[in-house]
DNA sequence: CACAGATGGTTCGCCGCGCAACTACCTCCC
DNA sequence: GGGAGGTAGTTGCGCGGCGAACCATCTGTG
């Protein structure tokens, strides 16, 4: 009767502790193989993906579930290492786009490679092509319905 | 060519956002409604929930995939909250137990209702029951994949 | 055109985590 | 039973994120 066995606490930990377990791993072998943070091979790969190669600070923010603070300073690191560029927004002066280098470029794609091995090896290898397919679509719902506004990035 | 828009990639990107958002209301909610770090729920759940309502310190490290360390100073939160005491081990004199006092378990029990709305509100009411179930099941095979032996702790 | 409120980004102070080093204890094996 | 190596837990340190306060700019309203 407590409650505290409840299937959807359950389900919560199931989604915790994958999450967690499998962003370890995926962090430790990026950095192994690619010598790349994961947070900065997200940033990087929403940037690579982006028209232009660029994204305004709020969108890669609001992407990246990081504060707009948080960003700011990933983003000098990022620029400290080369890999990315700040350019003003010309139609806004208050605004600032994250532009990817030709460094950050060469950088991510050839961190996608290794990447997609550790994704294989941790996660996908685990299921089915049609249980990726469900989980996507489940997982999309769960998504869309939590951040909405997320899903509407693509340019 | 690029393997930037490879679906696992995506399906990668899925689960770090409905986790991240999910996480950001639930602690919120939280918060608001309990006056508990969701960190703290976590712990004192998985206390609450274990025989004699106390639990190995590396158990509970395991199970939260929080390290040694990180654990070591939530627990110090907790037992400086009066939420939580440390216990020897008597058959390990290195060992510890981290054990709910009796007001962890009032503060517990006091904050499952509520968030149980917010898993509601936020999870899963955006699926259907056995949409729940499907979903439950693949992370479990992602979870044993990745974190084996986190499968294997009820008492 | 002026001013009020909203919005994009950055800066500052604080907090919490992980890593590595350390201590205490246990266990295995000779 | 004694020493080597492993394990449980804690501490020192640095990094990195968040929230709040802040500045600059935009937008709407009279």
């Amino acid at each position: 009767m407590d409650g505290l066995q409840d299937d959807r606490i359950t389900l919560v930990g199931l989604l915790v502790e994958s999450y967690t377990a499998l962003r370890t791993e995926l962090d430790r072998g990026l950095e192994r193989d690619a010598d790349l943070p994961l947070l900065w091979f997200e940033l990087l790969i929403r940037l690579a993906r982006s028209p232009g190669h660029q994204l305004r600070m709020s969108d890669l923010a609001a992407q990246t579930s990081l504060t707009p603070s948080g960003l700011t300073r990933a983003i000098d690191r990022l620029v400290a290492a080369g890999l990315v560029e700040r350019l003003p927004c010309p139609s806004d002066r208050r605004g600032a786009f994250a532009s990817l280098t030709p460094a950050g470029l060469d950088r991510i794609e050839a961190a996608v490679g290794p990447h997609l091995q550790h994704v294989e090896r941790y996660f996908t290898s685990a299921l089915a092509a049609d249980e990726q397919r469900q989980l996507a679509a489940l997982l999309r719902k769960v998504r869309d319905h939590v951040n909405p506004g997320a899903a509407a990035v693509p340019g």
